[in-house]
DNA sequence: AAATTTTTAGCAAACATTTCCGCAAAGCTT
DNA sequence: AAGCTTTGCGGAAATGTTTGCTAAAAATTT
């Protein structure tokens, strides 16, 4: 069975390819007798009409890239999720690509993109990634780029980022409402702007000196090191565990199942999360909500508010909420 | 900037665009000097391929759709990771839908991936889906779809699932194998393929009137109903609790914390997973993995076969293979 | 009835690329 | 040196769509 085109439509029919295209536009040069002939046949041959002949044409594609550390992750996947809700729902595609972390992906997924000549990017930095200028390039081409999550430090560059400080801070203060005095902290990969803005702020509130709070903060790369060290630091004294995501929260977590500690008669739990992970266990970890569902609306709005001829680059966050749930 | 053509280079050094063309192409009938000079400036002008203008004329895409209930999921996004690695190495592009697991919104994917003129489809079937008569149009059209996960129950269609019969049996063989008695099992949406099959595979393992085991199956729909119905289920006499799927295994674990039971003292767990989860509980959660990635894998290269002519339809299914966790 | 406007539809170019032909010049064989 | 083959490159068509321009036919106004 071959596809169906205009120009068939047009030879069936014994009129030009210009007439059924403007007539399956609804264009008003077409009478209305011509339209429902032409649209009648288009339904009948299941008339779809090819994207690359639209695209090359326009010179627009309609595609977004996305660039992402990992697909298979506590948070990305929502945000993925939400991105390509939208896009179906605003005549996008999605082109979605994982870097594994690594900068020589990245810059091959940014060739990728620039190959299939995307009208929008959204990107996630890897860990490592120091350099920005095959982004620079991509904006050169007048390409809008939405960072989102892992954002470059500098430039000028649009971002939406979940409010680090504000969770970190909501965080330490539902803590210390409670008057806890003794608080263990674990925070993710010190490079980053991430770990950088949720220690700080973290370390801001519980203010020391003025609570009377020991605060005992330490770095973790990933789940099993968070258990390990969790295991290992947890005294006697410890009242309160901080947690800065949800992968340091899981490896907390086996640590508390191992010991056998009650929460949170034994210890409160805090953490900052996606969501899902807290309603895991039970009783279900209390927590500040950054959600990636909703950074990935925040990032599409804003990239279509750059497809819109908006310029201004800035950096946007998404609100960060207190759940409660039985862990404090 | 304008972006880089073949004219442009073939202007610039007054050759003709077929030339240009060849030259990059390494084709032979170029002369070693020209090719040199053309490459150079290719690369000079950092010349990037119209993907569109590729496709429109090759009449292939090399985009694949990727259609799944939903991206933000246990099982799902190691699938997808596993498919967009592999697609990204053997030059396609993939674009990913979610079905929100309604017929409805798979039909509009499918649509969708019509106009892209997608060279093949991964499909996962939504919970309800009964016609398959838009698959089958492409089919037709000569587009290979691999179904994975959730397949059709009839028809000619390529699939890949996992060793939904193995797993299960192997998951019974385990439990009787420490001569558990009184076992409580939950199961899945019940008119899904994969329940069917896992809960027919484990109750022939069980074989009661041969064990002497007591065996209670249970259909559940989601986490909250595992955990209600585990927490009213599970009797004083019950000594192990069999998981369908990693979304019922959450459940079950929370009524365990809940209920603070010892595992595998009072109560012994087992589970078909992708592996995960299990490791997320102390002690860890014996399960059968049935791996989202090594899904992913096979059935890229299943599509791989059909892309090379194979007109051969069939059922292939990944293994599984016993994870001892602490938990049995 | 002639002139003008409106309606309706076709022509052709352009988007970027590939590839089948064709063709001239150079090299080769007798 | 006449015929043959090889080398190196260009022309043009084709892929499916959109759109500015043009033009015939119909409807309207003088």
């Amino acid at each position: 069975m071959t596809t169906t085109t205009l120009k068939k439509i047009a030879e069936i029919l014994g009129l030009s390819i210009s007439t059924i295209s403007r007539a399956l536009k609804n264009h008003p040069d077409i009478s209305e007798k011509t339209k429902q002939k032409i649209v009648e046949l288009a339904n009948l041959l299941e008339y779809e009409p090819n994207v690359n002949a639209i695209h090359l044409r326009s010179k627009k594609t309609n595609v977004f890239g996305l660039i992402v550390p990992f697909i298979s992750n506590y948070f990305y996947d929502s945000f993925i999720s939400a991105v390509e809700e939208e896009s179906r729902k605003n005549n996008f595609s999605l082109m979605i690509l994982q870097s594994g972390d690594k900068t020589e992906v990245e810059l091959e997924n940014i060739k990728l993109c620039r190959q299939n000549r995307i009208s929008g990017l959204f990107a996630c930095l890897s860990s490592d990634t120091k350099n920005y200028d095959a982004y620079i390039k991509l904006k050169d081409q007048e390409i809008p780029i939405i960072f989102f999550d892992k954002v470059p430090d500098e430039g000028e560059f649009n971002k939406v980022t979940v409010a680090d400080t504000l969770a970190a801070t909501l965080a330490a203060n539902a803590i210390i409402a409670k008057n806890k005095k003794n608080i263990l902290a674990l925070f993710g990969n010190k490079n980053l702007l991430i770990t950088k803005k949720r220690l700080a702020a973290f370390k801001e509130t519980c203010n020391e000196k003025l609570t009377g709070i020991k605060l005992t903060t330490v770095h973790v790369s990933n789940s099993a090191e968070a258990e390990k060290i969790t295991c290992k630091l947890l005294g006697k004294k410890t009242d309160a565990v901080f947690c800065m995501s949800d992968e340091i929260l899981t490896g907390v977590m086996k640590c508390i199942q191992k010991k056998k500690l009650k929460i949170p008669i034994d210890l409160s739990i805090v953490s900052i999360s996606n969501g899902f992970f807290p309603k895991l266990y039970y009783p279900e970890i209390t927590y500040v909500e950054t959600s990636g569902y909703k950074l990935g609306k925040l990032a599409f709005s804003s990239m279509l508010s750059c497809l819109g001829g908006s310029t201004f680059m800035q950096e946007i966050t998404t609100d960060a909420v207190l759940v409660e749930g039985g862990s404090l």
